[in-house]
DNA sequence: CTGAAAGCGCTTACAG
DNA sequence: CTGAAAGCGCTTACAG
C-alpha cells in the first residue's frame, strides 16, 4: 500500500508538494515539478488515502441513500437519479436498503453517522426517522427526504392526493361505480394521501366511500394478487381496482385474469408509479406516472446545495424550517381501463 | 461533533480506557470505569469516527459491489443476498451502478480503491475488470466475480450453458422446431454461454442452428420487443423464443400479444432469470430461475473469508487461482410456453 | 514556489 | 487495570 511519502521520497520533494499536485487545486507548484510528482505518481500507482483525507477535512463527499426496498422497481429508479446527481458533483454515494424494517434502518443510520457521511437522502417509508434525522442534525449533515412529509425537513415530493384523486376521476369518467383501492402501508404519509385523493375522487363523482373496497397490501405483487382476488370474491364485484403501486397493479390484473375475467372488459386496473414494465405487461398498465428518476436527482440536489453552504458558510444560513420541491405526476392511460361494463362513453362525464 | 478526548473528559479516564470500552473486546476494565464511560458514552452521545479507526486499523469493515443495471429487478435481488451477508458480520456495503459503461466503472473502482474498501465484489458485466482487478490485488483487497469467468479469480457461477441447454430441450420436446434466441450482450462471457446451450439444445433434437433466429440485444424489455417483433415478421416465423432474459421475454412476450397471436398458442416464450414478477405477468413466464439471491450471498461469504484470512495470516494463503462456487438453476415451467401449433403432445421426444 | 510541523480522531504496543 | 505516547496518511496554516 503505497502513500504519499513513498511518493514524495521518490519525486525528491515534500509530502506537502506532493498534495498539493495531486489535489490539483490553484495553488502555485512550478511546472517541472509538478511533472515530476505527477510522474512518481503514475509509476508508483499513487491512491489517495481518502480516510485520512476525510479525517482532515471533515468532509467524506460521500452520501447516504436509504431506500425501504429495492425489490420494487421504483427505488431502483430513484437511485439512478440520485447516483447520477451526486456522481456529478464528484460526490460518491453509499446506499441502503432498510427492507422497511425499523432495526436496519437503525443500523445503516448508525453506520452512516460512523463514516461521517456529508448529508444523507431517506427514501419511503416503513419506519419512523425523526430520530435518525436528528441524530444527523446534531453531526450537522443535512436530509432530505422523497415522498414524505413531516414538520420541518426538506423533502421532494409529488402531490399524492391530487394524483389519486385524477386517477379516481378517470375511472368514474368511465362509467365505474365500485371502484376498490388496493392501499399500500397506511402507516405512510405518502399512502394516507393516496387514499385521501381516492375518497375525494369518488365524492366528485357522488360516490359513497365503501369501507369493503378499501384494502391494505404491502406494495408487493402478491400482495396485490391476493387482496384483488378477495375483492372479486365480494358480492357485488368492483368493476375498477385502483392500486397504490404498479407492483400491485399488476397482481391484480393477474387476480383478474385467474378468476376467468378479463382487464379492461370486466374489470378495470389502474396503478401508480409509472415503473418502466407498465408499457411491456399486456394489457398496459393504466397508471400516475411519477417522475422517479428526477425526484431522486432534485433530492440529491437539494442535499448537496445543504451540503456545501455548511461547508461554505458565506453561502448563507441554512434556509429556515425545511424546503420542499414539488414534481408534477402525470396519468397515463393505457390499455388496462376502459368503460365499466354496461356504461356507455359519457356516462360518468356528469359526475365530473 | 464530539470526539473521544470529550468522552475522556466526561468520563475522567484517558482516551485509551474510552476506545477499550467503546470497541468492548476482551481487554480488560474495571466495572465501574466501564460503567462511567458507558455513560459518559451515552449522555454525549458520542459516535465513533470510523476515518479514523480504519485509518489506524487499515481495514474499513466495508466492501464494495458493482453492478451493470438497477433496472433490471436481477440485479437488486442479487444486491438483497450481498447485503445480508454482509451485515450478518457486521459489515457495511458501497453499492455502485455502473449502467454498463465502461467510464463509470472506472471511476467507482477508483473511488473504491481510495475508500480503502476491504474488498469488492463485481456482479455482471458490461465492461473488462481485468485492469480494476488488478488494481485491487496490488491494494491487497479482494475480489469475487458473480456470473462471469476468467482465468485465476474468484467467483460464485451458475452453469449458463447447462440451463440454456435444458430450456431448448423443453422446446423441442414440446414440438417446436424454429425456436429464436433473443441472446443479451454477446460480449458477455454468460450470454456466449447461453447461446452455446442454445446450441446445443437444438441439436440434441437434431436440429440445425439457423443464425436468422438468433438475435443480440441489451437485456431491457424494448430490446425484448423490438427483436420479437422483427422475429415474427420473418417467414417462416419462429413458433418458441427463448430470450436470455426475463425483462427481454417480457417484452417478447407483448410483442407477440400486438402481432395478434397469442402466448403459448402460437408462439411459446421462455425466459431466464427468475425474477418475482415473472410468475405474475399473465401468460406466467416460463423461465430459468437463478438462485439470485443466494449468488448474491455467496459471493459475500467467499469475499468475507478472503477478507479474514488477509487480515489474520494464521488462517494460511489465500487459496491459489481462484475458486468458483457452483450454484444450480432449475427451469420453472409455467404458462408461457406449450406445444408447437400442430404438433402433439410426444413429438419432440424421440429427438431427446 | 517549497518544506517542516501540527493536527484530524482514533488504536495499540509499552510501561507501570 | 490504566495512561502516556507513537503513529495511521493525509491537509494546511506558517515560515522562508
Amino acid at each position: 500500500m503505497i502513500n504519499i511519502t513513498d511518493v514524495a521520497r521518490e519525486a525528491g520533494v515534500s509530502i506537502a508538494t506532493v498534495s498539493r499536485v495531486v489535489n490539483n487545486n490553484d495553488y502555485p507548484v512550478r511546472a517541472a515539478t509538478r511533472a515530476q510528482v505527477l510522474e512518481a505518481v503514475e509509476r508508483l500507482g499513487f491512491r489517495p488515502n481518502d480516510l485520512a483525507r476525510g479525517l482532515m477535512q471533515k468532509r467524506t463527499r460521500t452520501v447516504g441513500l436509504l431506500v425501504p426496498d429495492l425489490a420494487n422497481p421504483y427505488y431502483p429508479e430513484i437511485a439512478r437519479g440520485v447516483e447520477d446527481a451526486a456522481s456529478a458533483q464528484l460526490y460518491a454515494l453509499v446506499f441502503c436498503n432498510t427492507d422497511r424494517r425499523a432495526d436496519k434502518a437503525e443500523y445503516y443510520v448508525n453506520t452512516l453517522l460512523q463514516k461521517r457521511m456529508d448529508g444523507i437522502i431517506i427514501a419511503g417509508g416503513g419506519t419512523d426517522f425523526t430520530e435518525a434525522s436528528t441524530a444527523f442534525a446534531e453531526y450537522g449533515a443535512p436530509v432530505v427526504f422523497i415522498g414524505r412529509h413531516a414538520e420541518g425537513v426538506h423533502s421532494v415530493q409529488i402531490s399524492n392526493s391530487a394524483a389519486a384523486r385524477d386517477a379516481t376521476s378517470h375511472l368514474t369518467m368511465l362509467g365505474h361505480r365500485a371502484i376498490a383501492f388496493l392501499a399500500g402501508p397506511l402507516a405512510l404519509t405518502s399512502v394516507q394521501d393516496r387514499v385521501d385523493g381516492y375518497r375525494a375522487g369518488l365524492e366528485d363523482a357522488g360516490l359513497e366511500f365503501d369501507e369493503r373496497l378499501l384494502r391494505e397490501g404491502d406494495f408487493g405483487e402478491r400482495s396485490g394478487y391476493e387482496s384483488a382476488q378477495a375483492l372479486l370474491a365480494q358480492d357485488p364485484r368492483p368493476t375498477a381496482i385502483f392500486a397504490a403501486n404498479d407492483l400491485m397493479a399488476i397482481g391484480a390484473i393477474a387476480a383478474v385474469h385467474d378468476a376467468g375475467l378479463t382487464v379492461p372488459g370486466d374489470v378495470s386496473v389502474v396503478g401508480f408509479d409509472g415503473i418502466a414494465l407498465a408499457s411491456y405487461v399486456r394489457p398496459a398498465l393504466t397508471t400516475v406516472a411519477i417522475p422517479t428518476y428526477e425526484l431522486g436527482a432534485a433530492a440529491m440536489r437539494m442535499l448537496l446545495e445543504l451540503v456545501e453552504r455548511k461547508q461554505n458558510p458565506d453561502l448563507g444560513p441554512e434556509p429556515e424550517g425545511g424546503r420542499t420541491t414539488w414534481l408534477p405526476t402525470e396519468l397515463v392511460v393505457r390499455e388496462s381501463s376502459g368503460l365499466a361494463p354496461g356504461a356507455q362513453r359519457g356516462d360518468g362525464e356528469r359526475a365530473s
